[in-house]
DNA sequence: TGTACATCAGTGAACGCGCGTTCACTGATGTAC
DNA sequence: TGTACATCAGTGAACGCGCGTTCACTGATGTAC
């Protein structure tokens, strides 16, 4: 038998859960340096100090904001470069990967490109060691593949970094595009499209 | 003979620049969306009601800050596409300007990186305007070199964006570097010469 | 199953504090003659 | 050059407000027997 959670706990994860929802939602229109923790538990309908029960500070919900976003990503990055057939097959589903988790979790994806640089160290912190492991997964990938043949370990993780960059900017140009016309959207798939081609074609002559 | 301001108006003018230098200065350690008005007149040492003999709101002097900052940049990306010599060589050499525009003007590197996705809209759109205008300097360089024959203006546009994009990315590498090692700094202007490098490869050979 | 006690997520009052904004003001600078 | 008046950058008191944090509390849930 699975094991439940008491009553409590599960309680307790909910109300942990409506304050992470809130404050993502808040930080829509706002950065995490100015977020009030009076703000959040007023969103969720709970006193000022329940949110203490369930972190430190909002720099501390911040953190833990990093690894629900950047978790979801995991699997995402994991079917990128799992993915089969030719390069640009390859490029054209992962910018319409992209483009799906935009629309199904915009508010992560902000939530990241904005506090990558943000006025918080630790989220900026969390954010950069979550980023790094995502380029690491992505240069063992890159490794195993025989184009890779004959390049230094530095400059299969450079590449690495460059695709991982290349991802966050592609996801920060579809959320501005998020609400524009279908034509918009349209043209920032061939742009990001556009761009992974020509990293890729400068992959493909690196040793020359 | 030249135009000399009168007293009244050095004194505000100095006055202002000292409310943007030290909101510059506030700003290394949170984002615009946080910093208070009473701070940045506590630090330059004036009324909190002076501030409005300049500014309208924090949001106001943030936007006067991009183009202080994006200015700046102005001069920095015209000497590089205006660089001669081989590719590898403006390459090393448009790394080098970064570096040292990085060196003298840390804050407002910092600025730019931060608030380009950061949580106050007019600001961000001031500095989408800025690299919109960068891209297109960029592109009209681009079209004259005789390499682009045959790019259609959707490309070219395409690449100078991701050159634009690729000097703030390498410039924001250069600021986390700032503090550390010389080593360290090598070694970053070595992957941000390799990234750049690699898009020039792809560059060469797009067409084919 | 029932009872007695322990735990602990969420409460609500209270605190001192700094915030943005208003307003009438002052006194140095500017201007007209 | 001197005088009389206008301008306006910066002042300082006052305001109402929301903030983060503390504390002792309550009452539902958990646990031991």
């Amino acid at each position: 038998m699975s094991h439940t959670l008491g009553i409590r706990q599960a309680q307790k994860q909910k109300t942990r859960q409506a304050l992470l929802d809130a404050a993502l939602g808040l930080l829509e229109e706002q950065s995490l340096s100015s977020l009030g923790l009076r703000e959040v538990t007023r969103e969720v309908g709970v006193a000022p100090t329940a949110f203490y029960r369930h972190f430190r500070s909002t720099a501390d919900l911040g953190v833990a904001l990093v690894e629900e976003a950047l978790g979801s990503l995991h699997p995402m990055i994991r079917t990128i470069v799992a993915s089969a057939g030719d390069s640009d097959q390859r490029i054209e589903r992962a910018v319409e990967l992209i483009a799906r988790h935009v629309e199904t979790h915009p508010a992560h994806v902000r939530f990241i490109a904005r506090e990558r640089h943000g006025g918080v160290q630790s989220v900026r912190e969390a954010i950069q060691g979550q980023l790094a492991q995502f380029a690491e997964e992505v240069k063992v990938a890159l490794t195993k593949d025989p184009v890779s043949e004959g390049w230094t370990d530095d400059d299969l993780l450079m590449l690495a970094n460059l695709y991982v960059d290349q991802m966050l900017m592609t996801a920060s140009l579809f959320l501005d595009a998020l609400e524009a016309a279908p034509e918009e959207r349209q043209r920032v798939a061939q742009v990001a499209t556009s761009r992974m081609r020509l990293i890729s074609i400068g992959r493909d002559h690196w040793l020359e």
